[in-house]
DNA sequence: CTGAAAGCGCTTACAG
DNA sequence: CTGAAAGCGCTTACAG
């Protein structure tokens, strides 16, 4: 009967019992081991070991006020998820193990996100906190939380009030220009920029660090030329920036599947990717993985652990921990720049 | 003060006061409405609804010493993840608020899965049960559960005793098959194969679907080659394929990054795929999406449905209701088939 | 049909 | 440094 489930498990009473301590002694051994003689201490953790004793989270959650959970929405609707949804949700729940809590995710088919899912959670002390992603200007989100007094922290800028709240975000132009001169060290001697249509938040600060970076660095601006976040659509736009460019050139891009768009649009002409023309995606997603792309690796887990230590500063009431950290770059030649706000008032 | 926490949030007695009865009748009318007066019912409910009262979740858990939850393992050392993590995790999430649960993730950076990480979620009461994915010859968490008698439920057979335990998987070779026929009905007459090297249980069986669909089917057998799960490799097999065929021929494949090479390798020699040369992938996955190729979708929701209603019933005793469930086809156009094992003994 | 009692497992003051 | 008390919020028997 393999699946007969165990008729008790091990409690703090189990452990006091085999330890001969009180019950009080072993919570104290375990959450305040400095109260406890240091023989007793040892004593009682062997037992906790011998027995695999864990404390129940849900008595703890329950004694606490707390539940030691973050939640965090997954996009049920989109027919291309981002290609780094999972890569950052496992980010997110390896820092959560270093911060005592656990993700627990959660979706649904509405189109667009309710405030009551978000709350429901919370009133079900389910979580105390989320993590958002997929910001972008117009987010109702943050001000929900915030009127409804729920810790939240952003992977994304709130853009509507880039001041406020709690967020981390990738530096956008910083790796594009990163990218400008990666591509000046390496010998191109000009560099066009392939961009989404002007008007998305990302996309224009990717491309003033296309701008900056040609200006700063010793080579040529090429053409820039836009298209939407599809590969044919890529693939033709990259054919007219090509028309303008020559073996020699490259491109900064601003996303992975631009950058897909313009290798498949050389390889067209009988271009040499990475010999005949220089080409940058940028996110580090699987698909710039699989097609040997070199890519703008957005430090995830550096994101990931960020924005839970600022919720649980949040939580923990101690508001000033959180703020500062205004500028936190990773400047390898594979990684782009984290910027996290400054904050003025909390 | 945006992040000061509420003092106290809604609780049963609150509900009970307004609403002039004990928290007893709360519980009931929540719980069991049947032994409920119609009027004090429907007060109560109005009642909950004014105050958005949602039960302590943490309390519940403590009560019913049942978390109503399922944890599911994130591979954070694959350098390349499944394609379909995501996607199946999100039909997990939502199939979970169907069944009044929510899903953990936990993740470890170690190489092999360890079973101390499902157990220690088990000991601290977070989780019930579990899903596991990507299971293969050897694995030994079926066995490790089992063992412990802890709830399971597979996305993907358990390939040492497929008569064991709880799974639900897609019938690889039913697909192929399908993909024969497809490509037979749309008028081609040679049909070759590209799969992994032989050896991997899934690989096989996909091949083994083809070699049937050709014989069954009005076409050719073409020849059939292999290549690890990597596009250059991909490319390579499927350029020694295509000098076998010619225009008019088609190719299964036994993943979308395979079926990627060879839509590459055609478009290296000029075919123009899906005119000149059919090509199909397996999984459904975003790679396929983003470059236009067919593929055999596999049906993520239904088997996050079935693997969710198996747990309970396991969770629930009910040993039989898990049992049977032999076949459960999606034979539409694209949609692979489903298949789940017939227990023997529970 | 409705209500008072007991207890799930834990931790935080508080008293010794 | 250690131990007895109270209570987090809920539900399941059980008695009225």
């Amino acid at each position: 009967m393999p699946n007969t489930r165990p008729a008790t498990r091990t409690t703090i009473m189990d452990v006091a019992r085999v330890a001969g301590v009180s019950r009080q002694t072993v919570s104290n051994a375990i959450n305040s081991p400095e109260r406890v003689r240091p023989e007793t201490l040892s004593k009682v953790l062997q037992v906790v070991e011998d027995l695999h004793y864990r404390p129940s989270s849900a008595a703890r959650t329950l004694r606490h006020q707390r539940a030691g959970a973050v939640g965090t929405e997954l996009n049920a609707v989109a027919a291309q998820p981002s290609d780094i949804a999972l890569p950052f949700l496992t980010a997110l729940t390896l820092s959560a193990t270093r911060h005592a809590c656990h993700m627990v995710p959660f979706a649904s088919k509405e189109a667009f996100p309710l405030l009551s899912g978000y709350q429901d959670m919370v009133r079900r002390r389910l979580v105390d906190a989320f993590v958002l992603t997929d910001t972008h200007p117009g987010d109702p989100r943050p001000a929900w939380l915030e009127e409804a007094g729920i810790p939240y922290a952003s992977f994304g800028r709130i853009y509507d009030d880039p001041t406020r709240g709690y967020w981390a975000d990738v530096d956008g132009a910083a790796g594009t220009k990163m990218a400008v001169a990666h591509l000046a060290e390496t010998g191109y001697r000009t560099v066009g920029f392939l961009g989404w249509p002007a008007g998305s938040a990302v996309g224009d600060d990717r491309r003033a660090g296309w701008a900056q970076g040609v200006e700063e660095h010793d080579v040529a601006a090429g053409p820039a030329g836009s298209a939407p976040q599809s590969l044919p659509e890529a693939v033709r736009a990259a054919e007219a920036l090509l028309d303008e460019l020559s073996p020699g050139d490259a491109v900064v891009c601003a996303s992975d599947v631009l950058a897909l768009g313009v290798q498949q649009a050389a390889l067209g002409r009988g271009w040499r990717p990475g010999a005949d023309i220089g080409i940058t995606g940028f996110d580090g997603s699987p698909v710039a993985q699989l097609h040997g792309l070199t890519t703008l690796t957005q430090p995830l887990n550096e994101i990931a652990e960020h924005l839970l230590t600022v919720v649980h500063d949040q939580l923990a009431g101690s508001a000033d921990a959180a703020q500062g950290t205004l500028l936190l770059p990773t400047l390898d030649a594979n990684n782009s720049t984290v910027i996290t706000p400054k904050k003025g008032t909390s």
